[in-house]
RNA sequence: GGGCGAUUAGCUCAGUCGGUUAGAGCGCUUCUCUGAUAAGGAAGAGGUCCCAGGUUCGAGUCCUGGAUCGCCCA
């Protein structure tokens, strides 16, 4: 007869158990058939946000994966069709650079000498080029997803959704081109977007030097006269060459101040102090609008204020100065800054800027031409100093940023860019977050929400070289046109393109509608954020194609990526579907936080403290990792990681299970249990429990309540809970109903055959989206209806028996007491004794006694005694339950607790139990209180050695006769007998003959116990006649007993 | 500088609506059990629940301020 199962190695390696596993998926391609089994069910929609292959997956990336696994594979369980198409982004800066200094490029330059198209070509093969690597960590893990039909946002079907998006929303007017303020880097020439101004590293703590200059009035006008001076600080020497103006606060006190040298200055009035000292003296106060039109003279007259405009050095209202530091007075330069750009727009000023987009001075700015500004910061410095025209000079330190790339400092620089205008859809967006849920629920209004608040309009275009292009064609005559599909820029310009790249879409020119002239595509491409926040629609080709297959998908159930993605992926994805759609693309976001190592530092490879994911998987597989990133706490809050906490869940749970299913399939094949699949068939209504065996149907009621439990929280999202909830089902299942049952599974008892293996083959089902390979292992083995457990339905929660749940309850704490009482006698627990003295309260009492054997087995007791609490073994004490008392007596409360303290502890738990009330008398007016209302505890007397807690206790009669020894000897014989037998390598179902010698009262204590010892160790003959020189000497209680164990021949 | 979050035992984390004796696991010490287990059980040691105010009959939990750490922004 072949075993029922396959043989459970006890000392199996994960990894290379579910490199087994993989195979048979593989085999049995169990992944397709789980979505084609879903045909027509309703749709669980998964969105991938696409990671970037050029450079191999980390830890990190396995974090995202397992968490964008488990919840389709819950779904599907649940009877939903979830289509996962993978994804790879493509374009970007990071590629660029990467292979610029793979190319020991420098510049720009270089790359336009190297050749845009030889250049975008190597970007191309980079891109993918850890494809590969990324498949092949992706399949180990268990994250299922297509990667053989991913979307790529390189592929021309992909550019070409793009492009439709870009056309829709040019078609709204809210695309258009205008000269702004951006963070730009002279080094890359490129600017940055808000979300690369957001990488790690682009703020930085530097030390700028910070000025204050005196900027002398030309002519009196209001309270200023001519030769006071304007005091204005700045961070930025360097822009001082192209100061345009000086900004007051109209509504904002300033002063004529003398100050140092007798100068008088004029400065903010709450800043006098802070610039010219203690001792200056006021003159004469007024409000900034008094000063506004004074002339005053510039640090630097490179630049005449007449090409500013009529308003070129003089004093300007603007209502985002403040008092806050400097002097009150903003040093203004057109083109360098925000505000200062908006205020030039406002006053007529026009923004000169005499920096090159190398980030050097041009031939305008004499001596400093050519020169790069941040290095003339000093001498710009020394320049005004010699001049009389430096109040003072100091370090300071603040946090500036930089090219996240490449680290220079970028500038602020006013740039012709192409913007859309999101600012003008913020209520949709808002709107449209406020159907998102989000996990955790904080960041929808707080990090989330605050930046949809602030919204600014989305600087889409980028000066550089791989990237979607930019579709937009102008003419001379200042004339556009958006294209939105190769089709259509074939039909206007003749030219069929392959490949929307540039350079080969440069070359396309349009004829201009308007002026019959010639329309060339602008230079720019766009932010890759746009690229990966189009990929509903994108990773389909709609919609030029596949219209139905994104609209039937759209909007997704459910996407995750990290925290960091908030103002990255998560913002692209809301803008894009708001601003074509007005709906959010998602509708429910799983964040995750970041892994930092054990000692709470960010991993990085330059602190060397990363730990490859293939050093985790190797050595303890994926489902340990999955399983700790899942349960160690909740996603969000970032992990401290480290190899050996992966071991933990390893040990804590998956080892737990593995042993307890290993339990299982060994007593099930010696006793040749095949799975009574008939029953089962009937799915949760078949109890395999027998009726009369309460420890089978707690051990049901309580999957029941795990299952009810694990489907609530995924339903939820929370794989932590959920994920918990079942591990500490295991630990019931290993540590109480398998160590209480292991009798019956010696005796081949079918009930808890069936019960065992319905809760484990549950627990697989349970397991399978969180550890899809042990979990289908164990399914296979112990049912293996379906071609995979990932193949079956998600467990229905069955009914529950609460007040069963609530007794085991109760009769465990009995045990945990009785085992501290013998602890406390040292009474070891092979030892019968002939009572253990119970004092419990009526519901308890009732309780243990239900499940009396239970309790009296673990003791190894003879017999259960209950006792009253007015025996003499201690008294009942009542207390006042807060939670109940509380709300409903306020202030009392003391008065309360003082008036039960008074009550007779004696009369209590009868009256209580009998449901009637007890009255107190609080402040004069009498109350009743309820069974509810009062906590009832035990408190043992004086002089009694007992363990105790709460209103019940255990004691143990200690008094050992002749009869308990000698049994306990027979029980300390069979534990010789099987460490015997183990020693000799039997089976656990061989037959043994056995042979004792040694002390004449244990051998006849073996004697009457003879048939108990050969029952328990499947002994067929025993004798009391080995030989003194034979066999493996042991003591029983201090007494030498020799043991010789053989093989019995007979079968 | 602003926003968001975190801070509970040596470590990793729970802690429900505010309820009076704050828990678990790991690790440590001692004991114990073993016919599944790399396990299990019992006992012990281990706490300024980050700090300071406040609200309340009652605060780890709510409010205010502060400290430290992280993330995001400027």
């Amino acid at each position: 007869m072949a075993a029922p199962h396959r043989p459970v190695d006890p000392r199996v390696s994960f990894p290379e158990l579910e490199e087994r596993v993989l195979e048979r998926w593989r085999e049995r391609d169990v992944f397709r058939r789980s979505i084609e089994r879903r045909a027509g069910a309703p749709r669980w929609g998964f969105y991938e946000g696409p990671p970037t292959a050029n450079g191999p997956p980390g830890t990190h990336h396995v974090l995202s994966r397992v968490f964008k696994d488990v919840f389709p594979r819950y779904r599907t369980m649940t009877g939903h069709q979830v289509q996962r198409k993978g994804g790879w982004d493509c374009h970007g800066l990071p590629v660029e650079l990467a292979l610029e200094a793979e190319l020991g490029f420098e510049s720009k330059d270089d790359i336009e000498r190297y050749g845009i198209a030889e250049f975008n070509a190597r970007c191309r093969e980079k891109v993918l080029s850890h494809v590969a690597e990324w498949n092949r960590l992706t399949e180990r893990i268990g994250f299922w997803v297509d990667l053989d039909d991913a979307y790529r946002t390189l592929d021309p079907s992909y550019v070409e959704s793009v492009w439709w998006a870009l056309k829709t929303i040019h078609e709204r007017g809210l695309l258009y081109e205008k000269l702004k303020v951006v963070p730009y880097c002279p080094r890359d020439q490129v600017t940055l977007s808000s979300h690369e101004l957001g990488q790690p590293g682009a703020y930085r703590d530097v030390v700028d030097p910070s000025v204050y200059v005196r900027l002398p009035v030309t002519e009196a006008r209001g309270p200023a006269r001519e030769g006071d001076e304007l005091l204005v600080w700045t961070t930025t020497p360097w822009t001082l060459v192209s100061n345009a103006a000086v900004a007051v606060h109209p509504q904002l006190t300033y002063v004529r101040a003398r100050g140092f040298e007798d100068r008088v200055a004029i400065v903010a009035e709450e800043l006098v102090e802070h610039v010219l000292g203690a001792a200056a003296e006021v003159l004469e106060r007024f409000p900034g609008s008094a000063l506004v039109g004074t002339r005053y003279e510039p640090p630097f007259d490179y630049i005449p204020g007449d090409e500013y405009g009529p308003k070129g050095h003089t004093v300007l209202p603007a209502q985002f100065v403040t008092a806050q530091e400097g002097t009150g007075l903003v040093h203004t330069a057109i083109a360098f800054g925000e505000d200062d750009f908006r205020l030039g727009e406002q006053e007529g000023l026009s923004a000169v800027n005499p920096v090159r987009l190398d980030g050097t001075y041009d031939e305008r700015i004499g001596a400093y031409a050519g020169r790069w500004v941040k290095d003339a910061d000093a001498d710009l410095i020394e320049d005004l100093r010699s001049r009389g025209r430096l109040l003072r000079a100091e370090p300071y330190s603040h946090s500036y940023p930089h090219c996240w790339r490449c680290g220079t400092p970028l500038l602020y620089y006013a740039k012709p860019s192409w913007y859309i205008a999101t600012s003008q859809i913020r209520d949709r967006l808002l709107a449209a977050n406020e159907t998102v849920n989000w996990y955790p629920e904080h960041v929808k209004h707080g990090r989330f929400g605050n930046w949809l608040e602030g919204n600014v309009d989305w600087a889409l275009s980028r000066e550089r070289y791989w990237g979607t292009p930019l579709p937009v064609w102008r003419c001379a005559c200042g004339r556009i046109h958006v294209i939105g599909s190769l089709a259509e820029l074939e039909r206007l310009s003749g030219v069929a393109l392959e490949d929307p790249h540039r350079p080969f879409v440069d070359e396309v020119s349009l004829p201009c509608e308007g002026c019959g002239g010639s329309m060339r595509r602008v230079p720019e491409v766009i932010d890759v954020w746009f690229d990966s926040g189009s990929m509903p629609f994108a990773e389909w080709g709609a919609p030029h194609i596949n219209r139905e297959r994104f609209e039937e998908r759209f909007p997704a159930d459910f996407i995750c990526e990290a925290l960091d993605q908030t103002r990255g992926w998560f913002y692209s994805m809301l803008a894009v579907s708001t601003l074509l759609f007005d709906r959010s693309s998602y509708r429910n976001v799983v964040c995750l936080g970041l892994i930092l190592d054990e000692e709470g530092r960010k991993m990085s490879k330059s602190l060397g403290n990363t730990i490859e994911p293939w050093e985790v998987l190797d050595r303890y597989g994926a489902d340990a990792l999955r399983w700790y990133f899942f349960t160690s706490k909740q996603p969000w809050d970032g992990y401290r990681f480290s190899m050996e906490a992966v071991g933990e869940s390893l040990r804590q749970f998956l080892l737990q299970l593995w042993n307890t299913y290993g339990f299982y399939v060994l007593y099930a094949n010696v006793n040749g249990i095949e799975p009574d699949t008939a029953a089962d068939g009937g799915g949760a209504t078949a109890v395999p429990g027998d009726p009369a065996a309460a420890l089978d149907r707690w051990i049901l009621s309580r999957l029941a309540a795990t299952t009810a439990t694990v489907r609530e929280r995924l339903d939820d999202f929370d794989v932590t809970v959920s994920g918990r909830a079942i591990q500490a089902f295991v630990d019931e299942l290993s540590n109480w109903y398998v160590r209480r049952s292991r009798r019956r599974f010696w005796d081949g008892d079918r009930s808890a055959f069936a019960t065992l293996r319905t809760c484990l083959v549950t627990v697989s089902e349970l397991l399978a989206p969180f550890c899809p390979f042990i979990a289908d292992e164990i399914y296979d083995n112990l049912d293996g209806r379906e071609p995979s457990v990932h193949l079956c339905d998600f467990p229905a929660a069955g009914e529950r028996d609460l007040e069963l749940e609530a007794a085991m309850e109760v009769a465990r704490e009995t045990v945990r007491l009785g085992l501290a009482a013998r602890a406390q006698a040292k009474i070891r627990i092979r030892q019968p004794l002939r009572a253990a003295v119970i004092v419990a309260t009526g519901h308890e009492r009732s309780a243990i006694r239900r499940l009396a054997d239970l309790v009296s087995e673990e003791l190894n007791v003879h017999e259960l005694r209950f006792v009253s609490a007015a025996d003499e073994l201690g008294e009942i004490e009542v207390k006042p339950n807060y939670r109940t008392l509380g709300p409903r007596f306020g202030k009392q409360m003391p008065l309360v607790a003082a008036a039960i303290a008074g009550l007779d502890p004696a009369k209590l738990p009868g009256a209580l139990r009998d449901g009637r009330t007890v009255s107190v008398s609080v402040a004069g007016t009498d109350h009743c209180l309820a069974a509810d209302d009062l906590l009832v505890a035990f408190r043992p007397m004086a002089g009694y050695q007992l363990e105790h807690e709460g209103s019940h206790a255990v004691a143990l009669e200690v008094e050992i006769d002749d009869a308990l020894r000698a049994e306990g000897w027979a029980r300390e014989i069979v534990r010789a007998v099987q460490n015997a037998r183990q020693n000799a390598g039997l089976e656990v179902s061989d037959r043994i003959e056995l042979r004792l010698g040694g002390d004449g009262e244990v051998l006849a204590a073996a004697g009457a116990h003879e048939s108990y010892i050969a029952g328990e160790t499947l002994a067929v003959l025993i004798a009391g006649d080995l030989a003194p020189e034979d066999g493996e000497a042991v003591e029983i209680d201090g007494r030498p007993l020799r043991v010789a164990v053989r093989r019995s021949p007979a079968a």
